[in-house]
RNA sequence: GCCCCGGUAGCCCAAUCGGCAGAGGCAGCCGACUUAAAAUCGGCGCAGUCUGGGUUCGAGUCCCAGCCGGGGCACCA
């Protein structure tokens, strides 16, 4: 070296991402340094768990961000001391595939695991922290039988069980979905397609009995799941609570039992509608006259003729048809006309309704439009004991009282008041009344409370081939018979040659080799031809990880009691619903099966948002896209990272139009640079370094770990940049890069970069000569260890009190951060400024809030 | 229609308990270095926090009414 910069050559100089991923990579492959293996490791745990991709191609910028964001979370807990269970695996069974194989020609399995193989490398590349000993894959006989296993658990339990109903139907992936799958408009949220309902025989699990625990349970929640994810599995649930009112039918066989969420209005019950749709209006319109059997016809038709859409319009005009019969209000024994009305559903409650039109709104609407009567039964205008008066003495004086005639004004009146025309139930409060005519219903036996969901159970047959083969067969007398659990798994057959297109039937039933076998008594049987919902795979994924390759059980509970439950959760909002609650059911069962000592799966769940391109979410059709392994070769991978981590909080979405990669990579430049002019020895005893910057970098060393832990990466990453500002002007224009307190700083940078830009981060450490390569993995900055910050340098030397009068601020004062209030008031008082703000005026009041603020209000 | 979240500088975003509106970045401008450019280093911030009221000594922060954007639910008895 012949100048005297003595960092003057390009390797050591210039900050080069490929250079650093092209160093480190076969270290770390070497190291395996994030594999949990150590039986013998006593330092407390951690589980976190990234949702596992899908397959697809190549990772996209949507993964980039998850796993990212997941990984500083992991990365953080480990240089906290914990041991950190990181895993990755592939939900790699499901349609697309399957789509691809058909459209291709080629074995799902192949296209599959050819996809695994370039997302597994990507991953690597990446950087993401995962433990590589652990990998699963959902499509392996290992990962699915013991899907078989837990579905014939719940047989035995009575919760997987085979009915005929009506489905929702995908007319173009041919394939029954569940409710979940079908988006608001009545689309299929795979394929796009209007889906249409077909009756057929499927198997269920049965969510429904764990409605209240799964709604009940989003309690222990509150806090650590974003409260948008919670209201809508609440509203998912979409618990009504109220009573079940038996109504004999004249001549009908048995009485029919409505829901109602207000009993209280029992009096006020002028007619009953039925779904057209449902068995009790085909029953009860063949019991009929001629003519209303064929008006019921006609009307039937045209309601299954409407699609979703328009079903769903609420302020579609209300149409129905009367079917001639007659139902008993059993608390006064009224005859009243039963309707047939598409308002009704048939899948809610028991798809009949009593009609209160006074104080339903739908209701009414109907009963207007049909000349049905209105009988008001809870005055809205007479003041409630303990509530607010509905009419105020103004309103009295006024005369500006609400008519109470819904069938004049169309306005049902749903608000409380006093009962009327209620025989027993007159002048009780809403509340009181339908406490009471639960009780008279419960005396008379023609009613109970009630409960009912919204939540239907969840439908896993699949007519398709990829996926979980059902482990049931068939006897020809059309027995059902559990397949052993010791011929698991139900293996898949061979793609090869099998016509995948989509028929309606599952393609395995063309698969006479699967299909025949016999019982275990030796009679003849049938399998099941269909395949379990992706969803089941990944309800329980999360368990599998802790002893992924145990082939005598589903997961080992002793690791569960060590790991389980996740404690941080990462994906997207995408399966607030779905996935979750899923996943939270199957959670449930298993711990009713004794098998984990935990009802809920996911302790803290943390949603990133989108990465988007010009305000609108990428597409390939839109031409808007964002390639993953563009950005990574054009800018590396920590500036890719850190970009992500710095964008703005997780959950936003991040408009790649928004954020500057190249600043992010400068960023890392500058960190990496101060690595390399550090000249202090490894030893040197930071105690003798510069105050200044120490403060500076113990206070960082302070503020950070809340901000991770609160997920302000953004605001951690902005006080990373804050402190490599700070050590820059100390090497260029303070102490110089001699000064132990240089090092201190530069070396918490690399830990702190150690979460967001791991290459980076490695080589930084290794430039300040702290890499241990004797001690491994331990050697490595990922297991450095947090800093603890020195309390004694958190304590400021001074701080600046502001002195306020009538609310300007007039005066600072340089204080000490202990002074006490009054001596702050009379430092305030006596400032020159201040008494020529004050000037002629008489104080009033001084608010003193020491150390910080003086605030003197005056008049005159 | 109902419910939830957000609106701070040209842009992305910070701002503990109500206490000086600015931590960080992008873009821009100026300067140093350079023959020059790039890179690098340094410097530069009068937006009063969507609007209108209110509470308070003091409001980005709390309350009320709106506006705009995003999300959820919506004929669920």
């Amino acid at each position: 070296m012949t100048e005297n910069r003595p960092h003057d050559d390009r390797a050591e100089h210039d900050y080069d991402p490929h250079r650093i991923e092209a160093h480190w990579t076969p270290i770390w492959d070497e190291l395996e340094p994030f594999s949990v293996d150590d039986p013998s490791d006593a330092r407390p745990r951690k589980y976190v768990l990234d949702m596992f991709p899908y397959p697809s191609g190549d990772l996209h910028m949507g993964h980039a961000e998850v796993y990212a964001l997941g990984d500083v979370v992991a990365r953080y807990w480990r240089q906290q001391g914990f041991q950190v269970l990181h895993p990755i695996g592939w939900d790699s069974f499901g349609l697309p595939a399957e789509n691809a194989a058909i459209k291709r020609g080629v074995d799902p399995r192949g296209w599959t695991y050819d996809n695994i193989a370039q997302q597994r490398a990507s991953m690597k590349r990446y950087a993401a922290s995962f433990d590589w000993t652990r990998v699963l894959h959902t499509s392996d006989p290992e990962y699915y039988r013991w899907n078989q296993w837990l579905f014939l658990k719940m047989y035995e339990k009575g919760l997987a069980y085979r009915k005929d109903s009506w489905v929702n139907w995908d007319p173009v992936d041919q394939t029954v979905l569940a409710n979940e799958q079908v988006l608001p408009d009545g689309t299929s949220e795979r394929s796009g397609a209007v889906v249409v309902k077909k009756k057929l025989t499927q198997w269920y699990f049965k969510i429904t009995d764990y409605a209240d625990r799964l709604l009940d349970d989003l309690n222990q929640l509150e806090g650590s799941w974003p409260a948008k994810v919670l209201t809508m599995q609440r509203n998912w649930i979409g618990r009504s609570t109220g009573a079940d009112v038996d109504f004999v039918i004249e001549g009908h066989h048995s009485p029919v039992t409505v829901f109602t969420t207000r009993p209280d209005t029992l009096f006020g019950a002028t007619f009953m509608v039925v779904a057209p749709d449902s068995d009790l209006a085909a029953e009860l319109a063949a019991g009929s006259t001629p003519e209303v059997r064929m008006a019921f016809q006609d009307y039937l038709e045209q309601v299954q003729k409407k699609s979703e859409i328009d079903r769903q319009d609420a302020s579609r005009e209300k149409t129905g048809v009367f079917l001639d019969r007659w139902a008993i209000n059993p608390v006064n024994g009224e005859r009243i006309p039963v309707w047939a009305a598409d308002y009704v559903l048939a899948d809610y409650g028991h798809g009949a309704i009593m009609a209160v039109p006074a104080h339903d709104q739908r209701d009414l609407d109907f009963a207007r439009r049909y000349d049905l009567p209105v009988r008001v039964v809870v005055d809205t205008n007479a003041p409630v004991t303990g509530a607010i008066p509905v009419i105020t003495p103004e309103m009295m004086e006024a005369g500006d009282i609400p008519a109470l005639d819904p069938a004049a004004t169309g306005e049902a009146l749903a608000g409380d008041g006093r009962m009327i025309n209620s025989g027993p139930l007159d002048g009780l409060s809403k509340q009181h009344a339908i406490k009471r005519a639960i009780e008279l219903l419960e005396e008379r036996s023609t009613g109970r409370a009630a409960k009912t969901y919204r939540l239907r159970d969840w439908l896993i047959s699949r007519q398709r081939y990829w996926g979980t083969p059902i482990p049931i067969m068939y006897t020809e007398d059309g027995e059902e018979v559990p397949v052993p659990l010791e011929q698991l798994p139900v293996r898949l057959p061979d793609a090869e040659g099998m016509d995948m297109k989509p028929k309606g039937t599952s393609p395995l039933g063309s698969v006479a080799s699967f299909v025949e076998t016999t019982t275990p008594d030796g009679r003849p049987a049938r399998r099941d031809t269909d395949t379990m919902d992706t969803f089941v795979d990944s309800s329980w994924y999360f368990l599998r990880f802790l002893s992924p390759n145990d082939d005598t059980q589903a997961f080992d509970p002793a690791e569960a009691e060590k790991w389980a439950p996740v404690d941080q959760y990462v994906g997207g909002v995408e399966h607030a619903i779905l996935h979750l609650l899923y996943a939270r059911f199957i959670t449930k069962v298993l711990f009713d099966l004794g098998y984990v000592s935990f009802t809920e799966p996911f302790s803290a769940l943390l949603n990133q948002g989108m990465v988007i391109l010009d305000g609108a979410k990428m597409s390939k059709s839109k031409g808007n896209l964002v390639y993953f392994t563009e950005e990574l070769d054009q800018y590396g991978v920590d500036a890719v990272r850190l970009t992500m981590a710095f964008a703005g909080p997780p959950e936003d979405d991040i408009d790649w139009r928004d954020v500057s990669v190249t600043g992010s990579q400068k960023f890392l430049a500058r960190a990496w640079r101060l690595a390399g002019e550090v000249t202090s020895a490894v030893d040197a005893d930071p105690a003798l370094g510069d105050i200044a910057l120490r403060r500076v970098t113990h206070r960082f060393l302070a503020d950070v770990p809340p901000l991770i832990e609160a997920f302000k990466f953004n605001v951690a990453v902005a006080r990373t940049m804050e402190l490599v500002n700070a050590i820059r002007k100390a090497v260029d224009s303070g102490p110089g890069a001699g000064d132990p307190a240089v090092r201190e700083a530069v070396e918490a940078v690399a830990i702190a970069l150690s979460l967001f830009a791991p290459y980076t981060a490695e080589d930084m450490w290794e430039r300040l000569g702290r890499r241990d390569v004797a001690r491994g993995r331990e050697g490595l900055v990922a297991f450095a260890g947090w800093r603890k910050a020195d309390p004694l340098l958190l304590v400021e030397e001074s701080t600046t009190a502001v002195v306020q009068v009538d609310g300007k601020v007039r005066d600072k004062l340089e204080v000490s951060p202990q002074i006490g209030a009054d001596e702050l008031e009379s430092l305030a008082l006596a400032s020159a400024a201040v008494q020529r703000a004050i000037g002629e005026r008489q104080v009033v009041k001084v608010i003193t809030r020491a150390p910080k603020v003086v605030s003197i209000a005056t008049k005159g």
